[in-house]
DNA sequence: CCCTCAGGTTAACGACCGCTAACCTCCCTG
DNA sequence: CAGGGAGGTTAGCGGTCGTTAACCTGAGGG
């Protein structure tokens, strides 16, 4: 994967910080003039950049759910022949490294969908369906004994338990970064070990 | 505990149908005048009952945090010298209760708090900070070698978990209250071990 | 039998917000 | 060195929203 060294564009500077504004006071409660402020540019001057603010949530939230995606069809990819609990392991790395990092992004993944237009909340749905349908074969092959149907419900309430991070204070109370990922990928296991215990 | 057989008084009408409202398009998404059709009158006359939408709010998420409080404070002192396992798994269930019957409440609890006044938010924060707590101590008489912080991330995680609720598809869609609830909460308790096994 | 008052109603005000219009100003390029 | 587009600016429009004002009504009590 080609990283990133160049300087973020103006566009990126805005999606970030509108995912910041979003996540701490709502879609709703944030104007454009304070999108704009937090870019160094002011309201109207957004527009040159995005059809509207909804255009930007849109483009939040498609992102995210397209990136949670592909990162862990890639997992599955580069996983060919590993066990089950290797791939598991992995998913399981990887939402945690994005709830880590990009924890505004997050928060409103699971929080401001509704405010979308019909398609692309349809699109966003549909991505995260896929993604959720792909953990649910890899921990049926980890826990055969596991019905769809609660195998569903399991990942879900790991999602929520990963998903946890934006409430366990702010960085630098924490025990640090790896400790917390350590922990949180242990309490993932068990919790799907618990769940395929019938 | 008295349990209400009588018909709800127009105040809790309200208070009802604000919490499901605001859970489904968020505090600023939703207009008073919303809120006093779902309950037969029209905008205004809600303010014959709430200082403003804003109180409406603050009332919904006090309560919250009082009641969550208070019912684990009852399960603490129900269980007077039982085994500490025994008093986790209570507050679980409690928790589990409160998750799936009133899953609107839930999604506000850690959705709107931001949308407070200075003075109903720190009321509120105190409120969740004691429910932490309380389920801080409870977990470190289980898992004594759990560290302060790390039994308080793996709390708040655990609460991420259960109160992934409003996620698991309309009820209906589940394979029954019971087995929702069983799967919830060895989840949890095996999230909790896990988190416990250094 | 009137008075009161709880609990509604509609009209309207002021603030705010998303967005557009009109204009300006560099910078790049032929 | 003209010119044009990218990326800003401010002014302002239209709609929405929370809230208040003024008025109405039906039931209960002295």
């Amino acid at each position: 994967m080609a990283t990133r060294t160049d300087a973020p564009t103006r566009r990126e500077q805005i999606l970030k910080e509108a995912a910041r504004l979003f996540a701490e006071r709502g879609f709703h409660g944030v104007g454009v003039d304070e999108i704009g402020a937090a870019v160094g540019i002011s309201g109207p001057g957004l527009y040159r950049h995005f059809a509207g603010k909804d255009a930007m949530l849109a483009e939040l939230l498609v992102g995210i759910s397209g990136q949670l995606l592909t990162g862990a069809k890639r997992r599955l990819a580069e996983a060919d022949g590993v066990a089950s609990e290797a791939v598991l392991d992995s998913l399981i790395e990887g939402h945690i490294d994005f709830a880590l990092d990009d924890r505004p992004l997050i928060t409103l993944h699971d929080r401001e969908l509704d405010r979308l237009r019909d398609s692309d909340r349809k699109l966003v749905r549909q991505l995260q369906r896929q993604y959720v349908e792909l953990w649910v074969g890899v921990l049926r092959e980890v826990h055969p004994g596991l019905a769809e149907p609660a195998a569903r419900s399991a990942v879900h309430s790991v999602f929520g338990l990963l998903n946890s991070t934006p409430h366990l204070g702010r960085p630098g109370s924490l025990p640090g970064r790896g400790a917390t990922a350590q922990l949180l990928h242990r309490m993932a296991r068990g919790a799907f070990e618990a769940a395929g215990a019938e």
